[in-house]
DNA sequence: TCTGGGGTCCTAGGACCC
DNA sequence: TCTGGGGTCCTAGGACCC
């Protein structure tokens, strides 16, 4: 058996951890740039807040409401995160963190799979102070329609999916557009071949199946038939691309200040590099303008770039980036939106050196290390390129930011007694 | 005024090889 | 008269996920 567990409306339920007196109240917590909405707790979602709302068309429903609304704080939400998924790999040798706020767990030689969830659930609720719900079942994609049975349904958050009439039972009342891996085109396609539900997907002709969804969609409607397809997967495998982009506050003109930010997503994208201990061999840069905005003049600019050598260093790897924004940046355009992505991503023990190399590799290894170990000890960006700038005028909009509770000394909780 | 960020996998088609 | 067959590898684009 498998055990999926959920955080409920995680970032809205971390935001609530640190301020009791929000319980039962409705809250949303905003994207970058205070964007859209993008977690809303059990009352938020009542009131209609609908998921990926741009914040400005919901500001009626938010004040009529009294919604109480954040801008994200990913350093809470990861550090409570790490806090989440350490008690879960306390409880199960084999576990599989699919997401920051979700992770599979190995229930197999488990006597009772109830009692132990429900136990895992509260342990997780006492020392974090976060809800769950958990989903049991055989295969992934039952124990995710289990998750979501157990969330809706489930006054103790937990629900075990086992034995063919209860699968059946649930398959039939489950929405063929809710099953995990069937997006909006193949809800519109699936339906219009009259699917409706999981049960009558897990019907159909395989060969048909394979032939209109791919092999994904063979391997999702044996997993509803109990068959697994999708392991547990228990190492975390290194990304094969990493990726730095933000939208800018404001509208940026000026070549120096796109400089600046694409040096710091570039250089961001290096220390990502380096925490995985892995080398590029491509990067690639872009910049547009604001595709909501009819009335002006639109430009994507995109640029890729092969290295002669792999690399995870972070000078070299803003040099590669600013080259190809040279490239492509044009004038009389208002950007909205930047980033850098690496590609063609190796491990150390892959690299090969080129013979016209002309950087002293050992001496900015050296360089890199003591870059990382001081940025680590005293904060982001502590050391950094002069290029990366100061002003910032880019910088993103965070205008309901709640403190940094459980990372930084300075906003660490006061209780008065 | 105002619309996020970061991933994975699959497939078709082109380039290239013998 | 008139030009095969069988591969591999890479990439862009699409679909999906949280």
């Amino acid at each position: 058996m498998i055990a999926l567990v959920d955080c409920n409306n995680f970032y809205a339920s971390c935001e609530r951890v640190f301020r009791p007196n929000l319980e039962n109240k409705p809250i949303v917590v905003l994207s970058n740039n205070d964007g859209c909405i993008i977690a809303r707790s059990n009352e938020a979602k009542e009131i209609g807040i609908k998921m990926g709302e741009p914040a400005f068309k919901a500001k009626k429903k938010i004040e009529e409401n009294d919604i109480r609304v954040f801008s994200s704080n990913y350093a809470l939400y990861g550090d409570m995160s790490n806090r989440v998924m350490k008690i879960l790999s306390s409880e199960s040798s084999k576990i599989e963190i699919y997401s920051i706020d979700e992770a599979f767990l190995d229930f197999s030689n488990i006597a009772s799979c109830k009692q132990k969830a429900l136990f895992i659930r509260e342990k997780v609720k006492k020392w974090t102070g976060i809800p769950t719900s958990v989903g049991i079942a055989k295969t992934k994609v039952l124990a995710k329609i289990a998750n979501s049975i157990a969330k809706k349904y489930c006054k103790n958050g937990i629900f075990l999916l086992d034995g063919i009439n209860l699968i059946n039972r649930a398959l039939k009342y489950f929405p063929v557009q809710d099953l995990w891996g069937i997006g909006t085109r193949l809800t519109k396609f699936l339906n219009s071949q009259g699917i409706y539900t999981a049960y009558e997907l897990s019907k159909c002709n395989e060969l048909w199946i394979k032939k209109n969804l791919s092999i994904l969609g063979l391997k999702l409607v044996k997993e509803l038939n109990g068959i697994s397809c999708f392991p547990l997967e228990n190492q975390i495998s290194p990304r094969k691309n990493i990726r730095t982009s933000r939208s800018f506050s404001s509208g940026i003109t000026k070549f120096e200040d796109l400089k600046e930010s694409i040096s710091c997503f570039a250089s961001n994208c290096a220390s990502k590099l380096r925490d995985q201990k892995s080398y590029t061999k491509k990067i690639s840069v872009f910049i547009r303008t604001n595709p909501f905005k009819l009335n002006s003049k639109h430009y994507i600019g995109l640029k890729s770039l092969d290295l002669p050598t792999a690399t995870n260093d972070t000078l070299e790897i803003v040099k590669y980036a600013l080259k190809s924004l040279k490239s492509i940046y044009r004038e009389n355009y208002i950007y909205k939106k930047g980033g850098v992505i690496l590609h063609h991503i190796l491990p150390d023990s892959n690299l090969q050196l080129s013979i016209f190399d002309s950087i002293n590799r050992e001496k900015r290894k050296s360089l890199m290390s003591v870059y990382d170990s001081i940025n680590n000890k005293m904060g982001r960006d502590t050391v950094r390129l002069s290029v990366q700038g100061q002003n910032r005028k880019w910088r993103m909009k965070q205008e309901k930011l709640s403190p940094c509770y459980t990372t930084r000394m300075s906003e660490i909780l006061n209780v008065k007694i």
